[in-house]
RNA sequence: AGUCUCGUAGCUCAGGUGGUUAGAGCGCUACACUGAUAAUGUAGAGGUCCGCAGUUCAAGUCUGCGCGGGACUACCA
């Protein structure tokens, strides 16, 4: 019975089912967890994927980087537990599900009832789950899916009452408006998801105008004239009487410009953008002369008489261009200045409705100034914007909302009542309310130019009418009144990369808007606030129990009936719930749902019941650790996450995240089903196994980077890197079986006493351990996943096993061989625990044929480093080793003599003794790779010098260049001064500098008569010339190698002996009777004899001779 | 349009604080090795380090302006 079991091939999906069968069969999982009671936890936040859609490639990725961390920290000694959870709410979910009921958001309510339509959702989000489960459980993502946090609970929900509640009371949840995509024709506001849709934009011409508001109080600007005016351009004249302020960019260049009024022809100032100047004068009005201008004369004379920044003209007041209303919440008729001002289009003066555009309302909130609202939700201007000449109020503000037949109808309106400014109003066609507030403006003095304007507008997808832009009522979070503390706690925490934290999420702070929580649907959590028909009195309910209560008061005040019961806290029940406010009037709830990604942010809490249960659990387990999710949540997630625990609690919710970029396709194109390049996980994983993916995912590229996955990348890291590995512990596992050895931890050979090529691997493994633990202890695991790779395929596979072959197959047991078992147990055992936490299932496959103590490696305690181990003396002497072995090959190969055959010298030239006896150590090994008698050290002859840059840079400054050259050019007589004296005096141009030693780099690349390499500053020499005695034992070796292919080739045991028959070949005589104990030891051949005369099986070639032999099984 | 980010060999990626032969792996070609063999070694071919300008004795590296890819936000007078 071998002690190490051993592998004719892996097949790498079937083991890994085995080792999985393996972890549910004897809970492992649910063991690391428990054996770590009691110790200090990290705690990590399962950000909760929808289970109404299928799993990606991506989610592998996510999952891979989430599942590494938390086995790294259970590794440690952290007890780590992790509790799934469901995102089971939102608006994909409903779509979902009237694609398969057939039917569209209005028949609800109509041929589906709101209750009926919410149970389907409520099924239909957990239709993939099982899919979900299996990948958790396949790619080895350790998660607690046995208890899991489901949104759409009551408990879940109760939590985000409780904590809308708190949020309430502390003044932060509030109701308001936000400028929203509305269409009047369906009365509805349109989500950003909505306007997305196809062709939504649609290209329209809109009669544009450049309105002048006239300044109240100039002189700051100093004007030569008495008026001046700010020139604010428009898309949307029916905005204008909404106007309450003018917008300007604080850094753009503005300037004042004297010219003629070109309708009531007065001298008059204005001021527009510097480099929109063009767009309205031509260079030959600048030429005109004032004073020769008449009136009607159609170039306007102009000069500009002053420049200056938009900042200046901040705070400056002006004249209400269309007084139709007062504004009444808030300063009004401002500069102000906005960030979103350019000079591409208009004057770079921005005119500001605050009710119809986001911009508008933002920068007049951020102001204080007010707004106007002079449009109704239908669409129509309010009754007083009527002045019974251009406007008449009530009216469509947009042509396309009326009909042919009312715009007739208007036209014979508007013939009437324009007769007082235009003469002929019989060819009048029916002018827009844009048109005739333009013409108002002409007619008033206001306006400076007007224009036709191809642009495209949004256009609601139900009516094919353009939509408004208008503010709606929605209940807010009011996150900028903890912005500043949102700003300040973010620094705090640790974001991979960092400069999403400070780029994307740190500006996103910065530019905080309130946190609209209003969503107009059915499947979601209801807000839980009711209010009284008159908004006099409101309630925000933070418990099941509270609304129970007002349940009860509902019932006794007869607004509800006695049958009433409560068992689902959606939609619609909740709406039937209506109780008496203090003053006995009935309170109902306000119709919103809420956000979704309130649910989620606020997984923290909710996923305890928080605080109705789990009191200290939650406690226990706030703020997490480390999170990780994909960037696109940097505004997602990570927010509502920060945004609730800041407002909350004052604290960060998380102390570490991730932000894993996206897996595109191998040409870097998004995956996606239209292109068909989505990668399908369980077909990866089933063709290479969950390991090789999530290898090949965390070394390719750092997880913050883009993905370009290509599955021939998984392939390469099964093939390179598993390979290796395998094969490194297939060969450990043949040998220590047949001799027998067996790793006893308490009787390991001491360091001291093992060979340099021991403790080397020994110090590299050390180093390793320090490496990973560094890199994955600051959240950055490729650097981690490289170093083990490195160390695996470069150190100690193709190197350490490489040169201690002979030492496992040659002869007895003995202490050496004891010592070079151990050593290679020992590296594959780290290696099985450092690579666990990102190949769990080959680490753990790995540990376990090592016969490791505990059942799982994922058990197992990460080994601290031994820096006593580390040898940074010995790594450098080995680093000389592996490039000078390099070198002698490299010759070897250019000079064609193949290593089989024995040389008999190198040669190296020193300029350095430090150099020497580091190469000392480590020359038996060198000898031993290359095939090489005896290694030799010599006084450079010819020698070279090469500035050192760095240093003499420094030194030099300007006269580098100079310097370099006359160096370079030294003589030998020079350098060997330079040497000797350790400094040199060297002219450049008209200056004297001393070189010193270190300022330059001696070295040596060319020794008379021999073949030599150059690598920095290492060179080596090899004698090439073969004598008798090299050329027959290369013969021998020859012949050896031949035969122990022959022994393979005839099924033959590593251990078996052999009678070797040769027969007689002039080539070979002399070698093999020189050789021949030699010979028979490499064969493990109990006799060697010349078979003249006789037939010999087997025909082998040696160095192009046909010889004639046998073997025998002894 | 704004913010962030990326751009180095055919492909995937390394390249602290600027320093002179710009690296690795894969792939390709040739040779070697053969008691780990679905491995391994050596060599070769393959680079305007996206472009332009600047700072500097010296720029893949620092600054500015562009170009191209990506993500997010916004949809604008």
């Amino acid at each position: 019975m071998s002690k190490y079991k051993e592998y004719k091939k892996l097949d790498f999906p079937a083991f890994e089912e085995e080792v999985l069968k393996n972890w549910q069969d004897n809970q492992v999982f649910e063991k690391s967890v428990s054996l770590r009671e009691g110790q200090r936890s990290f705690v990590f936040y399962e950000g909760p994927p929808s289970a109404n859609g299928m799993p990606g490639i991506h989610h592998v990725m996510s999952r891979a980087v989430k599942d590494m961390f938390c086995r790294y920290n259970t590794l440690k000694g952290f007890q780590v537990k992790r509790k799934a959870g469901w995102d089971t709410h939102g608006l994909p979910v409903e779509i979902q599900v009237e694609k398969t009921l057939g039917i569209t958001k209005e028949d609800i309510g109509k041929k589906i009832s709101v209750a009926e339509y919410n149970e389907a959702c409520r099924k239909d989000v957990m239709k993939f789950t099982d899919v979900w489960n299996n990948l958790t459980q396949r790619m080895g993502y350790w998660v607690n899916l046995n208890d899991p946090y489901v949104t759409y609970d009551n408990n879940y929900i109760e939590t985000l009452w409780n904590l809308l509640s708190r949020l309430f009371e502390k003044g932060l949840l509030y109701k308001g408006y936000t400028i929203q995509p509305y269409s009047p024709a369906a009365g509805t506001g349109l989500s950003s998801h909505e306007l997305n849709q196809p062709g939504t934009y649609k290209d329209v011409k809109d009669s544009t105008a450049v309105a002048m508001f006239l300044l109240n109080d100039a002189s700051a600007l100093k004007p030569e004239t008495e008026r001046v005016y700010m020139l604010a351009w428009t898309t949307t004249p029916w905005t204008l009487p909404s106007n309450t302020a003018l917008a300007v960019g604080a850094n753009i260049t503005y300037c004042l410009i004297k010219t003629i009024h070109p309708h009531t022809h007065e001298l008059v100032s204005v001021v527009m953008a510097k480099d929109l100047v063009g767009k309205y004068f031509k260079p030959e009005q600048a030429e005109l002369d004032f004073a020769a201008y008449q009136a009607g004369d159609k170039l306007l004379p102009y000069h500009i008489s002053d420049e200056f920044k938009g900042e200046e003209l901040k705070g400056l007041s002006y004249q209400q261009l269309l007084p139709f209303a007062q504004v009444e919440n808030g300063d009004a008729f401002r500069v102000i200045t906005g960030d979103f001002v350019t000079t591409e289009d208009g004057t770079g003066i921005v005119h500001i409705a605050p009710s119809f555009g986001a911009d508008d309302f933002r920068v007049a909130k951020q102001n204080g100034i007010g707004s106007l609202t002079l449009v109704d939700k239908r669409g129509r201007f309010l009754d007083c914007v009527q002045d019974g000449v251009f406007l008449y109020g009530e009216e469509y503000v947009k042509e396309a909302y009326l009909t042919e037949d009312e715009k007739q109808k208007d036209l014979a309106i508007q013939k009437e009542k324009l007769s007082s400014v235009i003469k002929d109003t019989s060819k009048l066609n029916y002018l827009s309310v844009d048109e005739r507030i333009i013409l108002k403006l002409q007619t008033e003095g206001k306006l400076f130019k007007k224009e036709k304007y191809d642009h495209t507008y949004p256009h609601c997808w139900r009516t094919d009418k353009p939509i408004l832009y208008y503010p709606l009522e929605s209940w807010f979070i009011k996150t900028t009144a903890v912005k500043e503390r949102m700003v300040e706690l973010n620094k705090s925490i640790n974001w991979k990369p960092e400069h999403t934290g400070t780029g994307r999420f740190g500006n996103w702070l910065e530019n905080l808007v309130d946190w609209n929580l209003s969503r107009s649907r059915y499947w979601g959590t209801p807000l839980p606030v009711w209010r009284t028909a008159d908004g006099s009195e409101t309630r925000c309910i933070g418990s099941v129990n509270e609304l129970q209560e007002c349940i009860e008061a509902g019932k006794k005040a007869g607004f509800m009936p006695e049958s009433f019961e409560l068992k689902d806290l959606h939609k619609p029940f909740v709406d039937e719930v209506i109780f008496p406010s203090s003053k006995g009037e009935k309170m109902f709830r306000e119709p919103d749902l809420i956000d979704v990604w309130f649910d989620s942010g606020a997984m923290p809490y909710a996923q305890w019941h928080y605080p109705f249960e789990n009191k200290e659990i939650f406690e226990g387990n706030f703020p997490a650790d480390f999170i990780a999710e994909g960037v696109d949540q940097t505004r997602g997630w990570f927010f509502t996450l920060h945004a609730l625990s800041v407002m909350l609690f004052d604290q960060i919710s998380y102390k570490n995240v991730i932000a894993n970029g996206l897996v595109l396709d191998k040409n870097g194109q998004k995956m996606s089903k239209r292109l068909g390049n989505v990668v399908d996980p369980f077909a990866t994983i089933a063709k290479y196994g969950a390991d090789a993916t999530r290898w090949y995912m965390i070394s390719n590229s750092d997880p913050w980077d883009n993905l370009k996955f290509d599955i021939e990348g998984v392939a390469e890291s099964q093939r390179k890197f598993f390979g290796t590995l395998y094969n490194t512990y297939g060969f450990f596992a043949i040998y220590a079986n047949i001799d027998g050895f067996e790793f006893n931890p308490d009787k390991t050979t001491p360091l001291a006493q093992r060979t340099e090529l021991d403790r080397w691997i020994y110090s590299k493994l050390q180093s390793l351990v320090k490496t990973v633990r560094q890199h994955m202890d600051d959240y950055d695991p490729t650097p981690a996943a490289r170093a083990i790779e490195e160390f695996v395929c470069d150190h100690l596979s193709n190197w350490h096993v490489r040169l201690s072959r002979r030492r496992f197959w040659k002869g007895e047991m003995n202490e050496d061989k004891q010592a070079a078992y151990e050593t290679l147990y020992e590296c594959l055992l780290v290696v099985s625990q450092l690579m666990s936490p990102i190949a769990p299932f080959f680490s753990d496959w790995l540990y376990k044929n090592l016969n490791g103590k505990m059942e799982s490696v994922h058990l197992t305690d990460l080994p601290e480093v031994i820096e006593a181990a580390i040898d940074t003396e010995l790594e450098e002497q080995m680093d000389y080793a592996q490039r000078i072995s390099s070198m002698v090959l490299s010759i070897r190969k250019k000079e064609n003599i193949k290593v089989r055959q024995p040389l008999q010298k190198i040669l190296i030239p020193l300029i350095d003794q430090r150099i020497k006896d580091e190469i000392v150590h480590v020359q038996n090994l060198i000898l031993a790779e290359v095939n090489v008698k005896q290694l030799e050290f010599i006084d450079a002859i010819d020698k070279s010098i090469k500035p050192n840059f760095k240093v003499l840079g420094k030194k030099l400054g300007g006269k580098m260049k100079a310097g370099a050259a006359l160096i370079q050019a030294m003589t030998q007589d020079q350098i060997v001064e330079l040497e000797s004296k350790g400094q040199l005096e060297l002219q450049i141009e008209d200056e004297v500098f001393v070189i010193e030693l270190g300022d330059v780099e001696i070295l040596s690349k060319e020794i008379p008569g021999y073949k030599v390499a150059n690598e920095g500053r290492l060179t080596v020499a090899l004698d090439i010339s073969l004598s008798e005695e090299l050329r027959q034992e290369g013969i021998a070796r020859e012949f050896i190698s031949k035969l122990q292919a022959l022994r393979k080739d005839s099924n033959l045991e590593v251990t078996d002996k052999i009678h070797i028959l040769v027969g007689e070949h002039e080539y070979l005589k002399s070698s093999i009777n020189q050789f021949k104990t030699y010979i028979c030891t490499e064969l493990l051949a109990a006799s060697l004899e010349f078979a003249s005369g006789k037939t010999l099986e087997n025909t082998i070639d040696v160095d192009d001779n046909s010889i004639q032999v046998t073997i025998q099984k002894a």
